[in-house]
Order: C-alpha cells, then structure tokens, then sequence
DNA sequence: GCCGTTTTCGGCCCGACTGTTTTCAGTCG
C-alpha cells in the first residue's frame, strides 16, 4: 500500500479514536505518525528495509507495526475493527465548522446522530438546543455549517487534484499509441477548486489506451466506458468519504487543439467562443472548426485562436471576463510565469511553528533557483504557533546575520515577522522592534468573529501603518472548510494603495489568498502583490506555483509583482521603506 | 501511543474565544 494511502488511514484512525473519547494524545499519537509518514525523506519501502523507519520521531514500536503491516500485506485488522465500530457518516460531521469530535460524541448519544441529514434533521427540529452543553446559537451555527459544507461538496483542492491526477497522465502522455496529451478542465484554468479531473489525448485507435485506464488501481469505479471517452471515480487522497470523478477522452489527432480549447473551458468562455466563430460564417466544435465548404486547418490552440482574429488567449484568463476584447486588440498581459519569480517573503521556520530550520529554508530557496528569502515567524501573542518573543526575535536576527555571512553575497535572507494585527489594529511588537526587521507581514489571526466595520477599520489600520511592507492572507479564508471573515476588501486595498503598502497572494492552495478578482482590482488600485508561500517547510515553497496561478488569473504580469523584480530593487525597495519611517 | 528518563511512569504546545454555564468544556490554530 502507497505511504499517502497509510498515512490516510492513520488519520482516519486517530479521528475515530477521538470521536469514541480515546485518551486524547493516543488519538494525537495517530496524526502524528500519519503526519510523519508525509514528511519522510525517504521512500517507505527502503526506511523499512534499512530499519530507519523506526528512528523517525513519532513512530514508535506499536505504530511501526501497524505500517509494516500495511506497506506489505495491505490489510490493518484494528482498522478494519475500528472502521466498522461507527457509521460511515459519522466522519462527514467533523467538516462541519465548530462540530469536534466530543460535540459529535455528544449528539449521537443523546440523538443517535451519525450523518449529515440527521444532523440537519435534528437542528431543523429544535431537538439540538436542548442538548445539555449545546444552545440555540451552536443549533444555528450547525445548520449554517451544513449550508456552507453543500456549497463547497464535492470540489477538492487544486495540490490534491494535481497529485491524483498526474500519475494517471504521465501514464498516459506515455502511452506508445498516444500522440498528444493534455490535463484540461478548471485544474489547467488553475481554478481555485476542481470539480472533476479532464484528460484528454490523441491517438490514432484510443480504444487500448482507455482500457488500461479503467483497470488502474487507483480507479474505485468505472462509471462508463466507451470507445473515445472513459469516466472513473477515484478515492480523494485527504477524505475518505468523497470521490473525485476522473474523465479521460481520446480523439484524432487533427482534432486535439479543437478538443483541447473545448475541454478547458471555462462553459462561458467557449459559448463566447462559438458565437464567435458564428457571426465568422464558421462554427466550432470540440472536432473542428468548420466553414460552409470545409474545415478551418488548425495545428494549435493558437492557430484556433488566429482564426477567430484573436492572439492566444491562456487558460488562466478564459472567463469571459474581458479576455476576448484584449485578445482582439492585442492588449492581453504578458502574464507572470514561476521563473520570474526572484525570491520570496512569509516563511516559517522552526522557530515557531515550521518544520525547517533557517538553514535549511534558505538552502532549498537557493536550490530552486531564488536569490533571496524572506522569513517571517509569528509574533509572540500567537503562542499557539510558537510566536517569538522580543528576545527570541533578536536571537533569530543574530543568526539570520551570520547565516547571511555565511551564504555570500550571491543569496541574502530578509528578517521579518508575521506580525499579528490585534484587535484594535494595532501590531504585536513595539516600533522600535518592528523598525530592527526588514519587512514586516502583517496577518490576522484572532477574533475573527468580529462585524464587518471593525474587521475593516482594524485590518486598515494595519496597512496604514507605515512600518507594515505587506498584509498577509488578507481574508483569512481556508478553501472549502471556512469562510473569509467578514471585512470590506475594497476599502482594504484603497488604504493600501493610498499607505503604499503590499497585498500578498497567499499561495498556500488551501488559501489562494487574495483571490484572483480582488488581485485585478488591487492592480488596477496601484497596489503592489507579493507572491508568498506561508512555507511551513521546505516542500512548502514549492507551493509558490499555486500563488503564480492566482497572479495569472488575476492577469498579473512580471511588472505587477514585487519578487519578480530583480533582488537588487526589491532591497532596494526595501531599504527605502525602512529610511522613510517616522 | 510516544518519549525521555528524575530510566518503565507521567507528561504530552497551550491560550483565546465561544457558547454554555455560573466556573468551564470544546474548538481552533
């Protein structure tokens, strides 16, 4: 069994040792192998082999077993034994905002709920509230959890899809009857969520290639298969009970581009497409584009788009939402790609609640091709998450310092925090703290509960504050499991605009935050993006690809973001900020 | 269940916030 796969289940252990009350740090025991088992530097099958498996913190003797057990024959009984001892539907509660494992605990004791329509039925009837712990607020809350779960059901992730999808089309692309292929669909659009995962392919005779596709492991079941199209589901790799929907179309080769732009989208995009091509005399297909006598040749994508008098519109940008007017004139944007990117701001390490050390974030910075690296561990009232204090501040400054020594002039790491914004909007650390850093991010991570007008006037007192370089995930919003916290964005980025303060995209793919809307209007306010990747490791920084997404949809070019410039600007910039300070 | 050792037990990240209580449990990060 493949390590995702163990460590999936794990969890799901751990999850269902809390629900049934289990001695809370057994249960935490569980996440944290699973965690580790994430993390591991190695191949699983080799750390067994060579024993160094059992050196990894967190593992230890029983849960050691319970892997090998799995990594060789597949099958767990204390799973097997575990899963069957509650309902299936009983893990679907624990997405529900506010819902823990004891409030779940305590509703199917007192209520025998075990799925979401129980749960809906019950808060529905009154019969919640009257729960001993429970109230008429917590009865509303759920049933507004349960709304909110509907309207993000169903959708994953985009570093999920990616990671399901990749292998099936790698397989695919080298198939030796395959031709050209292409992922298409909102994952190639880089949407913030995917529905379903689109492979399309050309081949002469497709028929062999999706027969293999259909008997891989990874398909669960075969929703249909025909000679040109196949439709699978496949388990999501982070929630056991949701399935994730796997199409894969095999066409002409002559018929790729046409396929392909079809098979992207967005729905709105190709209707304006169409009409297009209809008010030409031509009419188009996911086969072809056609005129009254014959069909219009088209090699590429581009050629699609020159035939309909338009420059090659990117997927990012296929919306409808003005693409087609810039295309026309030729003023689409020549939009950011990853290799711009100079460096970057907002990483985490080991001082608080990241897993790196400075060293290390900066070395795989380097590795990447970055020439500098901005760290930004949390200030001290977040103590949750290991903010520092002044002392602990000024340590990592020394150390920040000599490790700058040590790495040359050719890479520099940039002092910063992720300075809490306070209730009141004012920063946790003091001025004179704050001006020994080179840039201050700038992030709210409390009372996010609070009405609209004060989040607003808080989080615009923080921008406006002239030793703040950049606001961090500017909404707070986690992607499919909590909403932004209420907070006129708009007004956020006019007093950024006005401050001279940045906007960060925030490219963690559980945060894509700002969004790519408000990264058009925050451009268009004059307001500087920086791209960051809230790196909690080094694997993290690689997530630096999503936040590049968000930009390109955002119709971001090189010019429009901060840590593309070169790194000498950007200290240059910096240094400026600073010599300004009142 | 893990881990370190004051070496086979006892602590395990921990404080703010919310909604429920009337002093605190549960959730979140």
């Amino acid at each position: 069994m493949e390590t995702s796969r163990i460590a999936r289940l794990l969890d799901e252990m751990g999850t269902i040792l809390e629900i049934q009350g289990e001695n809370p740090f057994r249960c935490r025991a569980y996440h944290n192998a699973a965690q580790a088992l994430g993390n591991l530097p190695e191949d699983l099958s080799e750390m067994i082999a060579d024993g160094s498996l059992a050196e990894v913190p967190g593992i230890g003797e029983t849960m050691h077993a319970k892997i090998v057990q799995l990594a060789t024959t597949g099958r767990l009984p204390a799973y097997d034994k575990l899963r069957k001892s509650v309902p299936s539907g009983i893990l679907a509660l624990l997405r529900v905002p506010g819902l823990g494992p004891k409030k779940i605990k305590a509703l199917k004791d007192s209520l025998d709920v075990d799925s979401l329509a129980d749960l809906r039925a019950a808060a529905e009837a009154g019969q919640i509230a009257r729960i001993k712990g429970f109230g008429a607020k917590t009865e509303a809350n759920i049933l507004e959890g349960i709304s909110f779960l509907e309207k993000s059901g169903g959708r994953i992730l985009q570093h999920e899809a990616l990671a399901l999808v990749s292998p099936i089309f790698e397989l695919v692309r080298n198939h030796p009857k395959v031709k050209r292929a292409e992922i298409c669909g909102s994952l190639r659009r880089r949407a913030e969520t995917i529905g379903d995962l689109d492979i399309l392919f050309s081949a002469d005779d497709p028929a062999p290639v999706l027969k293999e596709f259909v008997g891989l492991p990874q398909v669960m079941k075969v929703l249909g298969h025909g000679t040109t199209k196949a439709s699978v589901m496949l388990h999501s790799l982070t929630r056991p009970d949701q399935l994730v929907q796997c199409d894969l179309r095999g066409v002409e080769d002559r018929q790729f581009p046409f396929a392909l732009h079809y098979f992207t989208g967005s729905k709105a995009h190709n209707i304006a497409m169409r009409k297009r091509a209809l008010a030409r005399g031509l009419s188009l297909n996911e086969y072809a584009l056609s005129g009254e006598a014959k069909d219009v040749p088209c090699e590429t994508e581009e050629d699609l788009f020159r035939a309909l008098g338009l420059a090659y519109i990117p997927p990012e940008l296929r919306e409808d939402a003005g693409e087609f007017a810039a295309a026309e004139e030729g003023a689409l944007p020549d939009l950011i790609a990853l290799e711009d990117l100079t460096g970057t701001f907002h990483c985490h390490t080991n001082w608080s609640d990241g897993e790196a050390t400075l060293e290390e974030m900066a070395e795989a910075a380097r590795s990447m091709g970055l020439s500098y690296l901005g760290i930004a561990d949390h200030s001290r009232s977040l103590r949750m998450a290991g903010g520092l204090t002044v002392e602990r501040v000024r340590d990592q400054w020394a150390k920040i310092d000599a490790l700058n020594e040590k790495l040359g002039p050719k890479f520099r790491v940039f002092k910063g925090t992720e300075c809490d914004i306070l209730a009141d909007g004012s920063l946790d650390f003091p001025d004179e703290v704050l001006d020994g850093f080179d840039y201050v991010v700038a992030s709210v991570h409390s009372r996010f509960g609070m009405p609209r007008g004060e989040m607003t006037a808080r989080i615009i007192r923080a921008v406006s504050n002239p030793r703040v370089t950049m606001l961090g995930h500017p909404t707070g919003r986690l992607l499919l499991s909590r909403d932004s916290y209420a907070v006129d964005l708009d007004a956020v980025i006019a007093a950024a605009a006005e401050a001279g303060t940045m906007i960060e995209i925030n490219a963690n793919p559980h945060r894509l935050d700002i969004d790519a809307a408000h990264c058009r209007r925050a451009r268009k306010a004059g307001v500087g993006i920086v791209i960051n990747p809230d790196a909690h490791s080094t694997a993290g920084l690689a997530d630096l690809a999503f936040g590049v997404g968000v930009a390109r949809r955002g119709w971001l070019s090189a010019d429009d973001v901060f840590n593309a410039a070169s790194p000498s600007a950007v200290v240059k910039d910096l240094d400026r900020r600073r010599k300004s300070l009142p």
